[in-house]
DNA sequence: TCCGGTTGTCGAACGCTGTTCGTCAGTACG
DNA sequence: CGTACTGACGAACAGCGTTCGACAACCGGA
């Protein structure tokens, strides 16, 4: 389609008033033309998040994924925190959301924490995006709904309700950039297991090397301090706060 | 103080071998040339921090302030992340940390608990360098420290104390971003006050106006999530993780 | 007293960022 | 057929972190 013409009309570069010379093509050579819609953007975006970090979403790595040039993105997407914020909706969407049981209502929402957490980390550090952040988009939205429903359906007040829901995002927030930081700072090329091993030794080795008089406590606790196990930390910070959660209901059911 | 002496000796400038001519200045309008030590970048780093927030918080602007050039810093700090982190550590340092009662562990642990919150809070938003960040510097250590020997004052397990400290740390963090973040988007010149006042209102707005039938549960209770209440929300959590921890204390002791 | 080496300073530059401007092509509509 | 309008996008601006290399100041030894 439309390959270069060398004596076409002089329409397109913007030579004054001579005819275009032999070499020079119309502008460019011929791209597609797609039309580039926001779902485009975003997708882009993601698959840049997906294989490089957030870090590495620019807008300018997003429109050359896109072949084309930063300025046409800002047809779409207002900026740069607006096309993050898209991007974590689009995230959110990926969150299946229970259907509430009150009586399990502890566990269910335990699972939607375990759910968040996971669709969190397999994104990279997209948390960043969430820390800190009044969720308006509609499935961050939905996921606050659901959390919100279980609480309620379990007999949680009104207050003690939203007070939770957002203490459970910050927890949330904060467990899935944690764990993902560390990867972020990976090398491109390397193993990122292998090298988050030795990051993990060499605090422990530092740790361990610690003055004993001025740290008598943190260097009797080394171990228990490097131990890399995050289901584990992550488990124990949830039923933390589940139970928590759960000291408030009013009107608790017995059983017989 | 000190105006330009033409034929004065050369003791100040740089001058090479011969008399500098008239017009020219040898190299410089003579500045002080103070030795410029690390201490005097991080307090820079840090009065442009409380100024203005983190993100102007550039190698560049603390050079100028300094009356140099960025590549100057680079001999005292590695480079922006080491310097973010020296800050951090220099925060730290005005944490009070209270000598461990184990009568008392809980109460204390809520105290210091509130005393990190207050000192993060004073200056902006220094808390997102804390945010997946293994602490190392001799002030952050300290305040781990305390912590644990709180806990283990308690008789709080190892195990679960070293998770607590990891838990309460995130707390922390996320708690101080969240605080802070809505300032630091205020404009300059307007009362952040203010501004964050017609912030949250616009939000209230919003989720008044969500539709009832996507989202029963969250817009039956637009004023307990949009509630400004930062101190009780604190507090919410706080209470929530001081006491999940204190429920693993193994040999309790009891009165009488 | 001089002299060579080391250390800290810093102007200039590189390659990157988000964003804006103005121009241009293609389309839709009267 | 002419004319608005929308979206694409090259070029540029101001700013970023960091590196390089030239240069002044100091310091130990001859």
């Amino acid at each position: 389609m439309a390959t270069a013409r060398p004596d076409g009309p002089p329409s397109g570069p913007p030579a004054p008033e001579l005819p275009t010379p032999p070499g020079r093509r119309p502008r460019k050579a011929a791209p597609p033309r797609q039309p580039l819609t926001q779902d485009a953007v975003i997708e882009t975006a993601l698959r840049v998040l997906d294989a490089e970090g957030l870090e590495a979403v620019t807008m300018r790595r997003v429109a050359q994924e896109l072949g084309t040039g930063p300025a046409s993105l800002y047809a779409h997407v207002s900026g740069k925190d607006e096309l993050r914020e898209l991007m974590l909706d689009r995230v959110a969407a990926e969150i299946r959301l229970p259907f509430p049981d009150p009586a399990r209502w502890q566990e269910q929402l335990k699972g939607l924490a375990r759910e968040i957490r996971r669709v969190y980390t397999s994104h990279r550090d997209i948390a960043m995006v969430s820390m800190g952040l009044v969720p308006t988009g509609p499935h961050l939205l939905d996921v606050a709904e659901a959390q919100l429903a279980l609480m309620r359906a379990g007999g949680v007040p009104k207050k003690i309700a939203g007070m939770a829901v957002d203490t459970l995002g910050m927890f949330l927030d904060a467990d899935a950039i944690e764990g993902t930081v560390y990867y972020a700072k990976a090398p491109a090329g390397e193993d990122p297991h292998a090298f988050f091993e030795e990051y993990f030794g060499q605090f422990k080795e530092y740790f361990s090397a610690l003055p004993a008089d001025r740290y008598p406590v943190l260097t009797g606790m080394v171990e228990e301090l490097t131990d890399p196990d995050d289901d584990g930390r992550f488990e124990f910070g949830l039923d933390l706060l589940v139970r928590g959660i759960a000291s408030y209901v009013e009107d608790e059911e017995r059983p017989g």
